[in-house]
DNA sequence: TTGTATGCGTTATCAC
DNA sequence: GTGATAACGCATACAA
């Protein structure tokens, strides 16, 4: 038996009240307790008051490991997301956190720093069987990488597309969004259009998919793409965004127009033309990907897509909590999801209207 | 007994694999099998070996619900913070849940909203329940709801000093890196300092601390702080530190440098000044508070306060699983831990060298 | 070093 | 409507 509890001491645990405990006290069985608990229809009104007084008298709390032991669900589920740092990511993570609440799960947020490792960790470690399911945002994963996703636990895959295989995913619309990008920027006049962040040749993510719609959209004006102007940053940061621009810039390369794989790329970008006294969008027209919230309040404020994100957070909760409901593996099939973007047109590439650098 | 899997289906939940199921493949027993699994020393390597084989064959994973029941731990912990989107927040997150990672703790995220009601519901909650402790940092409590921080599990407050009852908890430097960066507004020549950003007088927030950091630095200085330089914003957002900017600048104000009582505050009002054509810093200087990314790479970059960001994030999480180990409660005598808070000067205030505009 | 028996707190299956 | 009782899967004394 476990020892008598000290009534002075306020040492932690304090002795756990048991529905047992609760049944005791209000003079019925456990499973009346567990009945008023868990609100089931057929139970008088006396004895739910009288359990429910028992409980607040205890200070009864229910204890979610037995029950989700017993129930087999724990009503959380997992987010993996390369970081929390990237604003993209926090945003989209504030809204799945607050669309998971709604549904009545709560939310484990692992970070992989976009590395394959971790994110192949993810998705098989100990860790990740805490919770119901998951929803995963891959950045370093490969094609090769596909089998690995076919696991035996309800899954929903964010933002990409090349990575499709049998697995449930939501994902944005990368090659129209950059395309909507690079019309918008050929339309101003732009020749002579940079594109900073790069990606893994072997990768699946954004990156190669907003190249292809940037590189087609100048392609259909009968421009080619010169690589003098690609600023390489595989990581996508305000930092690395900067860096590349440098490069860019001191490499010689003539340019009018920057187009970011991201916001925070284009960001980091429009920094280094701030310092190099090239005004935006007078000089150099700059747009991005992402609508982040600072690209609204940068100054000037950022031309950019907003892919949706979210629509995408709502739709992959809807689903895996669908998934769970159903028992459904991934790997079972999958359904793709498109969510489509939005090109915001703002200040960084002349504003809606057109006009120069705004404000004055 | 269980019905025996049928191999050709797909669906979920396959059959789980027990230790018992192990145990029977081994030949050993479930004891056996738990101490190789949870790495126990005397396990002799020929055993240890064909427990990993029947591991692997039947492709176990640890149920974690049973595992928490039997153990009374369930290695997460929960992260409560007012809104994810807030680049305060996602950095500090990040860093928690990094941190947790290294100790070997899952982290929940909740978001409160930073409304009060929210808050106390965080810490009574059920879901709270699923989690060995929590991490939280609260915005809309008050002095009066110090009694609710009182709770029987292990408990560390984030950021704030005034709630400080017997809650172990984090504080930062909010009165002192409030006055640093006051005083090197004065130091610039500033007279005419505009606070941007308000608080609930009954709340106990980083606002009021901020204030009066501001405010008693300007007193030592033989100023008044005029009411009509304040720019009220209870929401600390980029969008709600415009507003209040413009309605200063409306009011007629005279002003000749800004405080934001946090970055994004900062970072909204700066928008707005450039808005207005007001140049930073030649006619407006403007420093803010958290040290967040986009302040580094902002036009020009802002001037902050850094509160030790990483500091507090690693200082909670180690005394959190700390309080854990030794099964202490809040409400048990709580240690306040301090970081020291610490002046970054950016281009926004005239920069390091105290010159104009730059770059130019 | 390994096996056996029991408890962890809840839910589900039945009788009553 | 309500009550006894058997799972749920793992850990841990204690025995061997």
């Amino acid at each position: 038996m476990r020892p008598v509890p000290i009534e002075t001491s306020r040492r932690w645990p304090a002795v756990p009240v048991t529905m047992r405990d609760v049944a005791r006290r209000a003079g019925v069985s456990v499973k009346t307790v567990s009945n008023v608990v868990n609100e089931f229809p057929h139970v008088t009104p006396a004895t739910r008051a009288r359990v429910l007084a028992a409980i607040s008298e205890l200070g009864y709390r229910m204890n979610f490991s037995a029950r989700s032991l017993s129930l087999g669900r724990t009503g959380m589920i997992t987010l993996a997301v390369p970081e929390l740092r990237l604003p993209y990511f926090a945003e989209l993570s504030d809204e799945v956190i607050a669309v998971a609440a709604e549904r009545g799960y709560t939310v484990l947020v692992e970070q992989t720093g976009g590395v394959r490792e971790r994110e192949l960790e993810v998705l098989t470690s100990d860790r990740r069987r805490m919770t119901d399911g998951l929803i995963f945002s891959p950045l370093g994963l490969r094609p090769a990488d596909a089998r690995s996703l076919e696991v035996d636990y309800p899954l929903v895959l964010l933002g990409e597309r090349a990575l499709h295989g049998s697995v449930h995913h939501v994902a944005m619309g990368n090659v129209e969004g950059a395309r909507a990008a690079a019309e918008h920027l050929l339309e101003r006049g732009r020749r002579r259009i940079a594109v900073v962040g790069s990606y893994d040749e072997r990768g699946a993510g954004a990156g190669s998919l907003r190249t292809r719609g940037f590189t087609e959209a100048l392609a259909d004006s009968g421009i080619e793409h010169d690589p003098r102007r690609t600023g390489e940053a595989l990581e996508w940061t305000r930092t690395t965004g900067a860096q590349a621009m440098r490069r860019v810039l001191e490499r010689g390369a003539d340019v009018d127009a920057v187009f970011g794989l991201n916001d925070v790329l284009a960001l980091g970008a429009m920094r280094v033309l701030f310092e190099r006294g090239l005004r935006v969008p007078g000089d150099v027209a700059v747009a991005g990907f992402d609508d982040i919230e600072d690209g609204r309040f940068s100054c000037p404020s950022l031309t950019t897509v907003q892919p949706g994100r979210a629509q995408i957070a709502r739709t992959a909760v809807w689903l895996l909590v669908d998934l769970i409901a159903r028992g459904e593996p991934a790997g079972a099939g999958g359904r793709e999801l498109v969510v489509a973007p939005e090109l915001i047109v703002r200040e960084s590439t002349g504003g809606p209207d057109g006009s120069g650098d705004a404000p004055k």
